[in-house]
DNA sequence: TTATATTAGTTGCATATGCAACTAATATTA
DNA sequence: TAATATTAGTTGCATATGCAACTAATATAA
């Protein structure tokens, strides 16, 4: 079994680590710039704003994020502590916990948009026709995977 | 101005950010379970040995693998600690130290690479042909941005 | 040459993350 | 039903990262 990659299968591999570390780094840094929180805020923030009732289970909003549970609950209580997010007990389980963005929420999340917006337009989107993101959410898509 | 994505916008995006991520996360699982150190450390060793001589200099190093100075730093003191790697003063400029790869460094490099190329293998480039992946890599040859 | 600015690397302190042990509730099995 | 296993969330402790101040060396300017 050989376990060289090609020339072409390591400029694919690295293209897509280093691209998409560079472009996170800098909306980071965009973001800090201006002022606002890190980007995990905004992905915690847009996932319960893409709900129906704006709120998310811990368990479920750690799958949709990609976070440990540990970090779920250290996130919202920082968010929480903000006034950003507040909790709710959840009924149907006495286990869990819900999340519910609030009005400032929703408005820290608009706001951070603004500047998250710039990068990916300027840096990413700009590069590429209707075409090849086209290709690029079919490639992304078959990537499948059971996150452990 | 319109900061709305599409939905092929978003697709795309947000494919390259959570591929790149659950792939990563998967790595690293895999790199533990195998009870071998983080990514971080194959990054900086297989960046020393891509040279000729096996080494670099901290700032040098630090560009190339996406690391602060103060990260550079640290991440070089623990793989000194384990004996991948070790130091030598630069006789060119009196500021500068070089990080050289040791025997022990290269090996270790070795066999993580194994436990890195199945994952990058079998749940990444075994979802394209030749012709997709040349299309990958052009596209993320595209993004040039200055790391802050 | 001397004075000043910049650069490479380090370190203390604050914050964030990983891990494993813990609590409390629900689900499963007998 | 009672006993046991699993699940959701939390927390203490260890490790990793960010930031800003620091040292020592080189580069620049007068």
């Amino acid at each position: 079994m050989n376990k060289k990659l090609t020339e072409i299968e390591t400029r694919a591999w690295v293209g897509l680590v280093r691209t998409q570390q560079i472009l996170l780094d800098n909306v980071e840094a965009e973001l800090k710039n201006s002022r606002f929180p890190p980007l995990s805020w905004y992905d915690v923030l847009i996932a319960l704003e893409n709900t129906s009732e704006g709120r998310l289970r811990f368990i479920e909003l750690g799958e949709r994020v990609l976070l440990k549970k540990y970090n779920v609950t250290r996130l919202i209580q920082r968010l929480e502590r903000e006034g950003h997010v507040r909790r709710e007990i959840c009924t149907e389980d006495g286990r869990g916990i819900y999340a519910v963005i609030t009005k400032k929420g929703r408005k820290l999340r608009r706001a951070m948009w603004n500047v998250y917006y710039g990068v990916v337009q300027s840096h990413f989107l700009s590069n590429f026709n209707k075409e090849e993101l086209e290709k690029l959410a079919d490639y992304f898509g078959r990537i499948k995977l059971t996150d452990q």
